[in-house]
DNA sequence: CCTTGAACCTGCGGGC
DNA sequence: TGCCCGCAGGTTCAAG
């Protein structure tokens, strides 16, 4: 899945594609992803100009001429791709999306964890997707004395408090283990024992390791490319993440994977506490 | 309110 | 080769 620099990749790589362009045909092969597409939701599209994409979280928002706003997710193995509109469909090719000017885009989307729904700019921030997340982490809302109040008597793991996006968006199962790995803190550390201290260090890590995939066009697993086609090559710069038994490169003690709420985590546990 | 666990769905790699 | 198992980037809902 796409965390915050994947989806913050892929906007980037439809803009070209899509802003300012006029939505021509929007076709939906099945009837759903995570949830129901809305009852007009092609209809509502079509015909309109994509007057600006940005990205909310981990969601991609297409703000149209006429006050609505789409609104996809791409779960856990989406991928738009800008294809050849003579390439033949491949297998969980969802929502194609054509332009005036000829240009066709592809919501692939294997597990249909995704989602693409629509609203209205005014409903946009009450919107039930919208309405409880916690701030951007690249922003300036996100520092320090925020996170230790967000954190304040939470027993949670903070690993699994960074992974709650009412707290603070954008980070997934990734980088929240590259993000306390940078930090030198246990993804054990009960959240609400986290300390200005720590979090004055914490946050710049989180900040910087999204910075740092997004500079490097994000990481791609198995699933993840960039509209382009090309490869994210963040994966190459995974300090712990995926690498079990490897040396720390910190220390070179051997990283550790642990589950936390049914999810792999990876550090190292001499030099995170 | 908080925390935990299960559920949603498909594909892939490893072990036998 | 084929089958079974565990695992995969996220979110949401129910239950305690």
């Amino acid at each position: 899945m796409p965390e915050l620099p994947e989806v913050e990749t892929v906007c980037r790589g439809l803009k070209p594609i899509l802003e300012g362009q006029r939505i021509a045909r929007l076709t939906l092969r099945r009837k759903d992803l995570r949830i129901p597409f809305p009852q007009g939701l092609a209809q509502t599209l079509t015909g309109h100009r994509v007057m600006r994409i940005a990205r909310r979280a981990k969601y991609i928002l297409l703000h149209m001429d006429d006050d609505h706003v789409a609104i996809i997710h791409l779960g856990m193995a989406g991928r738009m791709q800008i294809v050849d509109p003579a390439t033949p469909l491949e297998a969980h090719d969802h929502v194609i999306i054509v332009t005036d000017s000829g240009a066709e885009i592809r919501f692939n989307d294997p597990r249909r964890f995704g989602l693409m729904t629509f609203t209205t700019e005014a409903a946009l921030d009450s919107h039930k997707l919208f309405a409880h997340l916690g701030p951007d982490p690249m922003g300036n809302g996100f520092n320090a004395p925020f996170l230790v109040a967000a954190l304040k008597g939470r027993k949670t793991a903070i690993k699994l408090a960074l992974l709650d996006q009412r707290i603070v968006v954008g980070i997934g199962n990734i980088y929240a283990s590259e993000a306390l790995h940078r930090a030198g803190i246990s993804p054990k550390r009960r959240a609400g024992t986290v300390t200005l201290a720590r979090a004055e260090v914490l946050v710049p890590a989180i900040k910087q390791v999204l910075q740092d995939a997004i500079a490097a066009g994000g990481s791609s697993l198995r699933d993840h490319v960039q509209p382009s086609g090309e490869l994210g090559y963040f994966q190459h710069a995974w300090r712990v993440y995926g690498r079990a038994g490897e040396p720390c490169p910190v220390c070179a003690t051997a990283v550790t994977r642990l589950v936390q709420g049914a999810r792999s985590t990876f550090y190292c546990r001499v030099c995170q506490r």
